[in-house]
DNA sequence: GCTGTGCACTAAAGCGCTTGAGTCAGGTCA
DNA sequence: TGACCTGACTCAAGCGCTTTAGTGCACAGC
């Protein structure tokens, strides 16, 4: 027999019931605060459960109906996609915060496409892995919010737009809409005639949210010279097209842009330096914004301009909403402060361009 | 009554057995390749509990005694400290290849400090919520071994040296001496005989095995000049720290070192950054190695020497540890290949230094 | 014919919790 | 005094599995 050190046991209630000379449904009221035991002997149990250290085991809990206290994030992106970025820890970081407080768990996946992560939910529910889930990188054409709904899991969608045709659903988002109007304008102020968007993976509804929002203040301010182009996210895109972009490929005329916009913080570094190869200066040729700030924008010469906004609180927010929806709360929509554009020294006037 | 949409039921193993003819003993033994019944019978219960999309509710599975079926992972550093750092995302994702192909779940959980993250250990073993855990930043003076120890939690540790004094922990462990000592080889070669080590944050058992190494290999060449400095790991130290060491204020006799060594790749961008305002350049005045190699190394001029290895197949490695462990697996102390050093621009012969 | 053996399968207990249906003492009211 | 509450508890069932101890049957050996 193998001389393995024998593991603590876990208290259960029957050990509480015992120590406190009640029966167990008695132990099951005094610590759910439900009515059917006294005041004083609600104390006692509390105190003894305390003392051995009890807590309520998860499984049997839910087997008798409760929840799992758990909640479940999958992120549908290749490995090597999400190197680099920031975002999702941060992010995670933030829906953390909220869920610790509660004692809620997370369950985290990371899958390859959109279709293993719908085979992941339906897994889960069938496992009665999780609660409630946190859905990312909403996309234009998505059969996620179908399945949540027939499989019936409370969901909260980050970064979503409101969607009236399922009612179930939580969303938490961002005014990319309104931020995209805002840079397009102050480029515009600044004598920006021709832009480029270079956007994130096509498919992604903040994606082609902005690419919308990017044509429709181009056409409202007259500018026949603006459009986007998606990638990858990563660098080494971020650079090709920046290259592609810059020896006039893209644009109409063959002459290149005066304002790059970036979906990433990631691909704005990698595009910097790939302009900088090929002798444009940023900002004097050309001028330069990052979508998301962090870090790596100030660790670039120039430092980038950069759309800023709070992802921790981001995360806070939705898992506030995923909370209030297993609390029995009606589905919300709500919104997060704009993305506000903190401008560093990638962006200036445009000089002897336009011609 | 409100006009909820009946979510889909999920199917038990009572319907399978009610479909199929057959006692749930029966289709328990079948669906477990447990002796006990016939090959038709385990065929026709197999195909059954397939048409009905049946997976076993975890909660009942592990009240009867099996595991949960998910292991545990803490990260305790502060939010901010988190961000730019790929390292976790790669282990993570390397992680998950395994456990998703045993349907493991991971439950993923972001704290403060080591405290927090022990306080987490003891529910989820109190709450029944994880079969095993992966432990991360190990540290010289660390509590996490014995508190699992004493929870009885099948735990490998990820990045510690083999400990003999925990024989039921595994640990996969990266071999930073001797990736320490190629590096200030490879420098001493190159002819730098005045090196400073950015070091992460102290108490990291990495971080003071880098800096006991490092002593040792310069001890042993005869070099006086050379040292560590601790830091955070966040490109702010980084700066920092480079600053005050090239403007002569670390090491002795007040000149700046010819070769500087950052223990990620963040700092070492945001070190070379200061460098350049300081007017160093690198690799002519000063060479840089980053320890941890990512896309950010190859984002800034000129692309950094970095120290590299396969994070994914560090956490797929210490992955495939665990699901031995809770096989019933021994524990045991498995090492990944050194890392290797790649050698790009930011690294070259010590000029006319060493004056 | 009887016991023995092996096999395919069923019955039922039990895991730790919740919960609806009792039970029982003490008080109220007519 | 007895019917009737009410509050404080206890009982026992049940959630969906696993598992131990059977049960019933076919066949073998004496």
């Amino acid at each position: 027999m193998p001389a393995k050190r024998s593991p603590a046991r876990r208290p259960t209630m029957k050990d509480i019931a015992q120590r406190a000379g009640v029966s167990e449904s008695a132990v099951s009221f005094a610590l759910n605060d439900r009515p059917g035991v006294s005041e004083i002997t609600r104390d006692r149990v509390r105190r003894v459960a305390e003392q051995l250290g009890w807590r309520p085991s998860t499984a049997a809990r839910q087997l008798s109906g409760e929840g799992t206290a758990t909640v479940g994030l999958v992120l549908a992106r290749p490995a090597d996609t999400l190197g680099v970025d920031s975002f999702f820890l941060q992010l995670i970081s933030g829906i953390q915060e909220v869920l610790a407080e509660r004692h809620l768990g997370l369950l985290f996946q990371v899958v390859e496409d959109v279709d293993d992560e719908c085979a992941v939910y339906r897994r889960w529910w069938a496992e009665h892995r999780v609660d409630g889930v946190l859905v990312v990188d909403p996309r234009t054409d998505d059969a996620r919010p179908d399945l949540l709904d027939e499989l019936g899991l409370p969901a909260v969608v980050i970064g979503g737009a409101p969607d009236a045709r399922h009612p179930g659903l939580s969303t938490v988002w961002a005014d990319d809409a309104g931020a995209m109007a805002s840079v397009v304008g102050r480029l515009y102020e600044l004598g920006h005639r021709r832009i480029v968007h270079i956007a994130g993976l096509p498919g992604l509804a903040h994606t082609e949210r902005r690419i919308r929002t990017l044509r429709a203040e181009a056409e409202r301010r007259g500018l026949a010279e603006v459009c986007s182009v998606t990638t990858d996210y990563s660098d080494a895109e971020g650079a090709a097209v920046t290259r592609r972009v810059l020896e006039g490929g893209v644009l109409g005329g063959g002459s290149p842009p005066t304002a790059l916009v970036y979906d990433n913080d990631v691909m704005a570094v990698a595009g910097v330096a790939a302009a900088t190869e090929l002798g444009f200066s940023v900002p004097g040729d050309v001028s330069v914004v990052a979508w998301e700030d962090s870090a790596l924008c100030r660790m670039v010469k120039p430092w980038l301009s950069a759309l800023s906004r709070d992802t921790v609180a981001f995360g806070r927010t939705a898992a506030v909403e995923l909370t209030s929806l297993l609390d029995g709360g009606p589905a919300r929509a709500v919104g997060v402060p704009v993305p506000g554009l903190i401008e560093r020294d990638s962006t200036g006037p445009c000089g002897p361009c336009g011609a």
